[in-house]
DNA sequence: ATAAATAAAGATAAATTTGTCTTTAATTTA
DNA sequence: TAAATTAAAGACAAATTTATCTTTATTTAT
């Protein structure tokens, strides 16, 4: 469905969504090891989340690292698509055409469009706030191995 | 959603399915040119679906081409993923997580999982047939600029 | 048999995606 | 001010996907 980098910018988002505050942030190794994510390329990927701190913010320094403020937690998760440049995939046509639309469509159009606008109400009233909160809730996880962060 | 190979895949399929028959075969220039989609590569694809004739036939020398059996145009939309080997793209993990599954969901899980049965229905319900009939049947189309076929 | 037409197979190349590493800049603390 | 810590930026490398081209095998028609 999506690239790996946005596998990795909705996993890294969501974890950070849940763990950090401006108070609280979060280094890469941190935040690469609990989504299960390349550091380094993780860190290229929430450079691109950070640009004009639209989803995530940082600090450099000591005691600096990634966080999230309050008002971007409350972003649809859509908006991580934007940042990430892949949000038309949840637009585009299933057989790849570009001119597929309602006037031009497509032999999987009409089967497709329900399902596509289903896809596209998710991604755009879900917060990535209420998906972090999943994690706090129960038995959620946004890894393969159940571990979560051990705060010390 | 797809990768180039599989859509390629899905649309030159579709056509064959619509345009060929035994007795009426098809060569890769027509079926590139009729699925905007490059010759070269979409012989490449081709040699994939017709390996042991699981989707599609295929005659070398004159008058040869491809075709596709009328049992194999009863296929499920999705025998076409499988060939691609691309059958997996529909039951995986929207965040990526290898391990994600009901009884270790990720933060996407339980609202995707709606999402991922109705697109796993479409692609096991829905024939390459049925797909190719509508193509015949109204304004559908098959690639970008709303040619069709010149048979002469 | 020979020639022509066609797909199959395989080599190669280009483009894109994924990933790492090194250097630089910023911030904090001592 | 100096040292330590952290992200930012950018160069590079590996892997994968996309695409092309050439040669070979098969089939048909002459």
């Amino acid at each position: 469905m999506f690239s790996k980098s946005t596998e990795y910018a909705l996993r890294a988002t969501i974890f950070i969504a849940q763990k950090s505050s401006a108070e609280m942030k979060l280094g890469i190794k941190v935040i690469s090891e609990a989504t299960d994510s390349p550091p380094s390329f993780t860190a290229k990927i929430l450079q691109a989340l950070t640009r004009d701190n639209k989803i995530v913010s940082s600090v450099r320094g000591p005691n600096g690292g990634f966080y999230m403020t309050e008002k971007a937690k409350k972003l649809p998760v859509r908006s991580i698509l934007d940042a990430m440049g892949e949000d038309e995939v949840l637009e585009r046509c299933i057989l790849g055409l570009n001119q597929c639309s309602e006037i031009q469509p497509c032999p999987m159009h009409s089967q497709y469009k329900l399902i596509k606008k289903q896809l596209i109400l998710l991604f755009e009233t879900k917060t990535i706030q209420q998906l972090a909160s999943e994690i706090k809730d129960g038995e959620v996880f946004i890894n393969n191995n159940k571990t979560s962060l051990k705060l010390d």
